[in-house]
DNA sequence: CGTGTTATTGATAGGTTTCAAGTTCGGTGG
DNA sequence: CCACCGAACTTGAAACCTATCAATAACACG
């Protein structure tokens, strides 16, 4: 069996739930174009990201009929999707996928932890300036001249949520680095980095580049 | 190759350092006692721990040659170690042993977003009623009458660095627990758990038992 | 029975949230 | 094309929770 010949292409728009918490999981899927979110949420609303999804990252996994949080698209999303049992049938017959697939498991598993670091032990000033930083990072690789602009595809509200913050104070840490010269707002949704240096003074990380997810 | 002929034993007495981040990871290992965890560290030094392991857990990830974090004995620990090259000749030989290894992690990435969530989202409160409930639901399996003793293994300021709180924190909070009468204690390192329903409600956790772990 | 480590408790300070106006922006219809 | 409208954002003031600083108490170990 050919995983080419079983995909099959969807599209949802931003603001749709493409996956809720708990529901039966029909498919798996990669990520071809647009960001989505996972996200957990506790019984009063308070709700906290775990993940971000990327054009070519991975949703679902072998073996488990469901999952444990939302998984929202935030802009206009594509996925390339494969029926999970006969996926799991392929993942069988094709040892080098279940490594692979392994692989991947790990490469998140080291984001998340990571991200318990921020969450758990990180000041507002250095969570905003560690998601600059990993914004930095992934654009660069698309435009690398050195005041590189970059988009926000996020809101306020699920830039705080990804950061275990309120909305009030996301906007005021940013507001504060603009102040401090280390970047710049052509409007809301776009900024340029004028200092990485100095933005990577603010992460709390070790100068080197420890942090590798 | 079989993996029985390759395994040795080692012994780490507690608050040993297992594995440093960054060194070069020469085995692979299952947990056979003991406790350890794992940690990641700023560099002005603020902890936080990033995962606890038990008996029957594993360490290392086949395909990586160092880890991103340090591992620590709590208490005297024992480890079954394999050389990691050949363990990874023995996975690329049995198909079953990568599936398996896939789910493991994945059991550790789901079990690190709910402790994103906690670590994100809730309050001291809710962090350490989320932590004692998770010592009771292990505990349980061993001893399981209606009023189980259970026990710390680690200091305040372990768990403290567990909840991305500060040890006085810990402290205060394990008291206004016990004033509540949900938990007694017998010393700082035993206690019992008085009221399960209650201490389930302050968990900020939905009341069905959403959280799996 | 000291002595050092670990834990408890109190008082204070500080950072983030909460509550509350305003403001900017993008989209829509007149 | 412009005015309006709602959503998203910014900013301020006050409250609250947790951290910090500090002193005392309990425990483990020699």
């Amino acid at each position: 069996m050919i995983l080419e010949s079983m995909k099959t292409y969807r599209s949802f728009a931003a603001g749709d739930v493409i996956l809720w918490r708990g529901e039966p999981l029909e498919f798996v899927a990669s990520m071809v174009s647009g960001v989505a979110t996972l996200s957990k949420t506790l019984e009063d609303g308070r709700t906290q990201m775990v993940g971000l999804l990327l054009p070519s990252d991975f949703i679902g996994r072998p073996g488990r009929t469901e999952i444990e949080f939302d998984v929202t698209a935030t802009v206009d999303v594509t996925l390339c999707c494969f029926d999970r049992t006969k996926f799991e049938k392929v993942v069988q017959e094709t040892p080098h996928i279940a490594q692979r697939l392994m692989e991947l498991a790990l490469d998140e598993l080291d984001a998340a932890r990571d991200w318990m670091l921020l969450l758990g032990r990180k000041t507002a000033r250095e969570k905003i300036a560690t998601f600059i930083e990993m914004l930095a990072r992934r654009s660069n690789l698309q435009a690398s001249f050195d005041a590189p602009e970059i988009k926000l595809n996020l809101t306020r509200d699920q830039i705080a949520n990804y950061l275990g913050l309120t909305l009030e104070t996301v906007s005021r840490q940013f507001s504060a680095l603009k102040k401090d010269g280390i970047i710049d707002f052509a409007d809301r949704k776009h900024f340029t980095l004028k200092d990485l240096a100095a933005l990577r003074d603010e992460t709390g990380d070790d100068a080197d580049g420890g942090v590798v997810a």
